[in-house]
DNA sequence: CGTTCTTTTGATAGCTCTCAAGTCGCGTGG
DNA sequence: CCACGCGACTTGAGAGCTATCAAAAGAACG
């Protein structure tokens, strides 16, 4: 991994507030709107807040590395970004990927610095609220402290789905099913994706090697569950695959 | 698994607000020890809202199921809870352990309903916050809201520790000390440890099987690691554990 | 058009599981 | 007090899944 593309605490550009792009994310980003409201925008003015809709980072910006303190709560906005953590022995432990309408950084919340780095894998954008103003909002904006437990509660709640002891076609299933889930929530074609990240980060975060990956995603190819030229995958029978990942899913 | 011990909502009896045995407790409690704060409890109190200091539950007790609606937030005061899920094929998933101290229910916010089933693994004593009282609590008692988001955060902070692709020499080594510490924390031996859960829990939380978790305690032993009677167990070197599970407990 | 990274493919090894049997501890009842 | 039965635990042998190692093919980039 290059750790030299960004110096290590990069000051994150300001951006006006707002913009058409935006607004049509908002309201499926996972922190439930709360920037967009009239009623809330104004309170965040009160309070000399903006939350901050940033440019594009290039692939490979450490957004945040661990130990860093926590400056603001970001959500993607556009492109993919892999929180993950290095281990003492220098291994990379893929901890999830965050995409569109996704909150980054809430595992820091406790420590006010993070406990894991942030690296974009395509060009991304993000919305920031900046840390500082959190508390202050609070009091204001009881809907925004109550989204927060919601997020970090769902958090923790999907993590639970994913740390069974499961067979790797199972989780290689449910990876793909969620990530169609995602897409099509967002508006997007739930049959076709694109896959933000290579092999060796799927493979990682699913605690298997790329060798077992690429084999699994042949075997699916033969079975006509999928389709597969690259990093783009049309789903063919994503109902079969929602079977395989049953156990993890449980749906 | 026993599930014919209590009837499926068991109302929870209530207790007198404080004891002189939980006041020793809370001074360790995860939740920050705000129901014992002066101050905080005057403000309890002009709610109507007690935390209940419930007696003991016996050893196979369900404190609640998978799909409950959350009526408390809850804290083991003593003995153990098994945390644990069941996948559509019946298998059971342990997600953990709680012990003195540690709050239970967490991941039942977003949805109000719980995500996963509670049993007692020996005599039980819990305090609880009625959840109902939560939301109202938040603006009297605003550093509340700030140790539970605390709570959230660092139990993702933990599971992130726990998910990764390592060997089960290295999480049954660490599994041992993270319970040592545990202990510790609260006043008790750090070298000698009661497990609270059979060897099949364990087993299960790892993600191994019970012949796994016995044979490696017999290695263990072997090397002068540890001293294993039953489920007692005598940490003779903890720093060497330490040294096996530091990939996943990064100290 | 070469360099580099990603991905694929094959052969082999290793860790842990599975299956099976036996041991141990403990509560029950004779 | 002892026999019995049950569950928890241990131990052994073999199988299976996935990792590891190695190599080559394929894209991406300048």
């Amino acid at each position: 991994m290059n750790d030299l593309t960004l110096p290590k605490s990069r000051k994150l550009p300001l951006t006006p507030y707002g913009s058409t792009f935006s607004l049509r994310l908002c309201g499926v980003c996972d922190v439930g709107g709360i920037c967009m409201d009239d009623k809330h925008r104004e309170q965040l003015r009160n309070f000399d807040a903006y939350v901050e809709h940033t440019g594009s980072y290039p692939e490979g910006t450490y957004l945040f590395r661990e130990g860093d303190p926590l400056t603001s709560l970001a959500v993607v906005r556009t492109g993919t970004v892999k929180l993950f953590v290095v281990d003492p022995s220098g291994a990379e432990q893929v901890l999830g990927f965050a995409q569109a309408g996704e909150a980054i950084g809430l595992d820091a919340i406790h420590r006010e610095r993070h406990g894991c780095n942030a690296v974009t894998l395509d060009t991304v954008s993000l919305c920031q609220l900046p840390y500082a103003m959190l508390n202050r909002l609070t009091a204001a904006v009881p809907t925004l402290h109550r989204n927060l437990l919601n997020l970090l509660s769902k958090h923790i709640d999907h993590t639970n789905m994913l740390i069974g002891r499961y067979q790797a076609e199972q989780r290689l299933a449910a990876f793909l099913v969620l990530l169609s889930r995602h897409a099509e929530r967002r508006g997007l074609s739930a049959t076709r994706l694109r896959l933000g990240m290579p092999r060796t980060d799927i493979a990682n975060y699913l605690r298997l090697t790329p060798e077992t990956i690429s084999r699994l995603l042949r075997r699916f190819q033969d079975q006509h569950l999928v389709e597969i030229d690259r990093r783009e995958i049309r789903l063919l029978d994503r109902a079969a695959l929602g079977e395989l990942a049953h156990c993890i899913l449980r749906d």
